[in-house]
DNA sequence: GTCTATACTTAGATAGAC
DNA sequence: GTCTATCTAAGTATAGAC
């Protein structure tokens, strides 16, 4: 074997996402990633067909870990209980992450196939919470306003739009009891 | 009087403004805005210091218009009804200006005094309704719930979140009468 | 205030050898 | 699969003349 493969698929796209998650993913250089695993940045050609491939994979990865910390999510009997441990998890993710979590929503994302049925998978996790709140036939609806509250309010969040730091937790708290007393009101 | 002035700022922001609604914000180049005025790229620097200063320039008259159409909003005695326009007005803005409104909460936005103000500004036109809604005290709090839902719809539908095309105008105003039937019940 | 000219930097991607 | 070498391209910003 003339040349042993010195990294892979995986480490590259791990090496990628600590990038992005340091420098934002406009910043991430295909040489600073290659540096990373310890090779030269056209090796990693033979692994992705270009930047936006590697990036895509990145945000696979980003969004199979949203998924799979929403799933960790313990129900209670109460949907309302469980959908505010919902939200609460969403917002550590999106601040333990900031930079990863910008990249989902980024205007250049992924708009493949698999890139939105990954998005819509990421929040499947807190579907039955919603069944079970608001039946079966008003479920969606009813995720389609929480979910664009948590993406909101992290997303003002992260982008400095609030101004006053120690309300925050507070306000979040508030703004999930608010929406999710709503829809049970609301149910019709 | 040796070279006549070619252009002004505010000419320059204007074509800046029109390129990043065609392109984004990172595509902007300063040699494509020079040529859009008439001008070579190293005369833009007379205006601005640099490219990140322009941006800031496109930022602010961006939340100037946003304040401007929200003000244009006809009040009425129910503030409810008053936000529920306020909220379509916020969105169809956004829809308008897709790549411009990106700009406002991109993660290299301005953070400038100047521009955390504007940005506040912005949306100053819809206190007096949720002061109305929720009395003085509780004003702040209940507009931390209805806009980062403004923001996060769009964005997510920006974004292409939303798989289903026709719902969403419905969903929108299924979010917004829930939120605001939420605010009215909750009120302390 | 604008110009020409250019320095400087960075980065994505490919060709072809091993 | 990885390498060296290189192409290609773009774009920010400055110096100094008019």
């Amino acid at each position: 074997m003339p040349s042993p493969a010195k990294t892979s698929a995986a480490r590259i796209v791990a090496a990628a996402r600590e990038l992005v998650e340091r420098d934002g993913h406009d910043a991430l250089a295909m040489a600073e990633v290659a540096a990373k695993v310890g090779v030269r940045a056209p090796s990693l050609y033979g692994h992705f067909a270009d930047r936006a491939a590697l990036l895509a994979a990145v945000e696979l990865e980003l969004l199979a870990e949203l998924r799979r910390v929403l799933t960790a999510v313990k129900p209670s009997r109460d949907p309302v209980a469980t959908l505010t441990r919902h939200a609460r998890v969403y917002r550590a993710f999106a601040k333990q992450h900031p930079r990863g979590y910008a990249l989902i929503y980024a205007a250049d994302a992924d708009r493949s196939d698999a890139g939105l049925r990954a998005r819509a998978d990421a929040l499947a996790p807190t579907l039955p919470s919603f069944i079970a709140l608001a039946g079966d036939r008003d479920a969606l609806r009813a995720a389609r306003v929480l979910t664009p509250f948590l993406h909101g309010f992290v997303a003002m969040e992260l982008a400095g739009a609030f101004r006053l730091g120690p309300g925050i937790d507070a306000a979040f708290e508030h703004g999930v009891a608010t929406i999710l007393a709503g829809l049970r009101t609301r149910r019709r």
